[in-house]
DNA sequence: GCAGTGACTAGTA
DNA sequence: ATACTAGCCACTG
């Protein structure tokens, strides 16, 4: 088996898949759990990154104003508040998340 | 090995 | 209150 993928990059996955259910976390949590420790861009960037292999709640990470962000495509954006909505996350009228973020 | 890029954050105007 | 700018580190070409 190969890595494939760097340590820092299996960080920010576990840290992300260390989310409960019901809960959200900003980039900057997560970042922080990981190692990065303020760099939140690297998270950003490894969930760009993210392999559609692992069963990552990606849709659980938001930014610091409890928004979603990125992802070009309206669709995929759709389909990640479809995510947040089986989850019992609920949005405002700005699209922004109900700040029901986790608490490490 | 160098340069460019990036799903962010915080600060300033 | 919103809008824009600068800074940070890691990965890709």
């Amino acid at each position: 088996m190969k890595k494939q993928l760097s340590e820092t990059y299996s960080k920010i996955y576990d840290a992300i898949k260390c989310i409960p259910y019901g809960k959200v976390a900003t980039y900057g949590q997560i970042a922080e759990v990981a190692g990065l420790q303020g760099q939140a861009r690297l998270v950003g960037y490894a969930l760009f990154s993210l392999p559609e292999d692992m069963d990552i709640p990606w849709h659980r990470v938001i930014n610091a104003k409890g928004e979603i962000s990125g992802l070009p495509d309206p669709d995929w954006r759709n389909i990640q508040k479809g995510l947040l909505e089986a989850e019992d996350i609920q949005f405002n009228k700005d699209g922004r998340v109900d700040l029901k973020v986790y608490r490490w």
